[in-house]
DNA sequence: TACTCGCACTAGAGCGCGCTAGTAGAGCGC
DNA sequence: GCGCTCTACTAGCGCGCTCTAGTGCGAGTA
């Protein structure tokens, strides 16, 4: 009695054995005015009993509208799982399904984005996508289109990120503060928010007088490419080199490669270094010491991009929209005074 | 010019605007024999232009199958993003479409299956599933199902696993080789592999004459998990309690919690205590030291669970299966004889 | 010439639903 | 009796595609 090979059940075959027409059985199942309550009993009764669920391609096809989602991801982000678990509750409360695609090695954004539209999603909302300038627009043309955590400057799409300048330069105030002057920054290469996370740093290193000490290691938002900075770093020591004081990474994960290269290295942080991330995705909690880094709330954002998603779809006219949700700093143990200090 | 409102070109579109038939427009896009090539490429090239693609939603309907394998994961599993990596090209080439679900806080795994099942999914893949008994057998009445990493006794579906008993064998068996006795281990509760691997421990440490040692304490395959048990090793030593010479967690994630937790209290690690964790997900090679661990090969396990789903598709008579994955001990940095060895 | 065969192509039914336009019947006022 | 409204229900088209059963035609065969 497997199910390959059977076929499920229709709505027709509801409507049958519950001796009523086709279109009763629909009207039941959308929950809509014009059957008595005693049938809508009976057919649900008989539903359950063959089995009988709707099926969502011929709703869809029939119905023009979708009411999906699709979100692309990339895989291993933790950030992006954070805002998956917000997106599906604030979707189901608006009546839309959420379907998932995946970006990997091997597996580009386009193709997940492919994916996505191919199963007719109405809206495209894309985590931290790593677009190339126009694509965007042109994805506009094909379904509504939100980008979370990277603001493209011309695209006309909505956007919800966090405002990137405000959280580093909390965190550079801060690091200033405690003393810290040799502050490096790694960036995030084409990842989201690295332009205004670098920008802003320069910037706040200037405000600070610390032109001199300005340094912007090109990385990756991953744990790895954190890990060849601590070791570049360590490898610049062992040459006689002084270590920064400082480490502004370009997210969490990059921060934790860091942190893990320097502690192999013998290097204690916070006492010899300070580091700080970017996300506070849950892995920050995870850390030894907790990270100290710049929180953004995923929850939030991820409630903002669907309900752009859905309310565009409801009002194609909507001028696009932005939301910039303000980062907070989170002090844990990888920061302190710099070395030497009081 | 946005695409809200706006409707996407059909096939009657491109088969109007090329002069030909749908029919034949449908052979060209399911590259079917019965056309000129001539009449492929004209077909192909008016499709372009005005931006046709195939809707998957009417495909499926009427092609009475979807081609489609559903995924359901669990968010933050990082094995399972490993898993999903190696789903896509197997799918791919075997020519099937996959659809993700995840399973959260707040979403059930359930729940990801309905939605999976709504949306015509021929096939299943569960990964790490924490199934109730009789819960799969009732799925497999409505799709064919595999479910990865969680082997259920007598449901009959297909199992992709990895030998649990061999990996904590060769672990157990390489850490008394190293000397030490008092060794822990960390279940993963209800988590897939769990009952196997907890079994495993104990045998070992009877077949090793350290059944008086034995020592499971009930963990999750979460970090927080292993951050609360580290916690309660060093509360214990506080006590004036012995602390294990080794730890033996229930995947990876949990063995970077400990290890973690250890960290913060002090503990040097492998010098005074050894950590092993299970998966080889790719958190292993991140840690400072390397963490040493069963390695779970998730590509060759993602392969056989997409072969098993579409072999079974196409010949649902098949009697159920089983790939048993050998694992591998990998030796990093966390482990080294007990403190007090030669 | 009459026929078969293969190739390029088409007509049209049907996949499982949603939805519009309709009907049948009960209840009401006049 | 009549017309009216309201509720409960039904008939049947159409969504965009696949697929079976064709048609028309030129080349090959007897």
């Amino acid at each position: 009695m497997d199910a390959a090979g059977r076929q499920r059940p229709t709505m027709a075959d509801v409507a049958d054995r519950a001796g009523v027409s086709r279109a009763l059985v629909s009207i039941v199942f959308r929950n809509q005015p014009g059957a008595s309550q005693e049938t809508r009993e009976r057919v649900l009764r008989v539903a359950d009993e063959i089995g009988y669920r709707p099926d969502s391609a011929a709703r869809l096809l029939a119905r023009g509208r979708s009411r999906t989602l699709g979100v692309m991801f990339t895989v291993h982000q933790t950030f992006h799982s954070d805002l998956i678990e917000g997106i599906y509750p604030e979707a189901e409360r608006l009546g839309y399904d959420v379907l998932l695609s995946a970006a990997a090695e091997g597996r580009s954004e386009a193709k997940a984005v492919e994916a996505l539209l191919g199963h007719r999603c109405e809206a495209l909302i894309l985590l931290g996508p790593d677009v190339v300038p126009g694509y965007l627009d042109e994805l506009r043309q094909r379904a509504v289109t939100v980008s979370v955590g990277h603001r493209v400057p011309r695209a006309r799409v909505d956007f919800v990120h966090s405002a990137e300048a405000k959280g580093v330069r909390q965190a550079m105030d801060y690091l200033v503060e405690l003393g810290h002057r040799a502050i490096v920054h790694i960036d995030g290469g084409r990842g989201p928010g690295s332009a205004e996370r670098r920008r802003s740093y320069r910037a706040a290193m200037r405000r600070h007088g610390l032109e001199p000490e300005i340094r912007v290691i090109p990385g990756e938002h991953t744990e790895q490419s954190g890990i060849e900075t601590g070791q570049l770093l360590l490898a610049e020591r062992d040459r006689g080199l002084p270590l920064p004081t400082a480490v502004l990474a370009g997210n969490d994960r990059c921060a934790m490669g860091v942190w893990m290269a320097l502690a192999r290295g013998g290097v204690d942080v916070p006492r010899d270094i300070s580091v700080v991330g970017y996300d506070d995705s849950h892995l920050s909690h995870l850390m030894p010491i907790g990270l100290t880094t710049v929180r953004q709330d995923a929850v939030l954002m991820a409630e903002y991009a669907v309900r752009f998603a859905v309310e565009r779809l409801e009002n194609p006219e909507l001028e696009p929209r932005e939301a910039v949700l303000d980062p907070k700093l989170v002090v844990r143990g990888t920061s302190g005074p710099p070395p030497g200090a009081a």
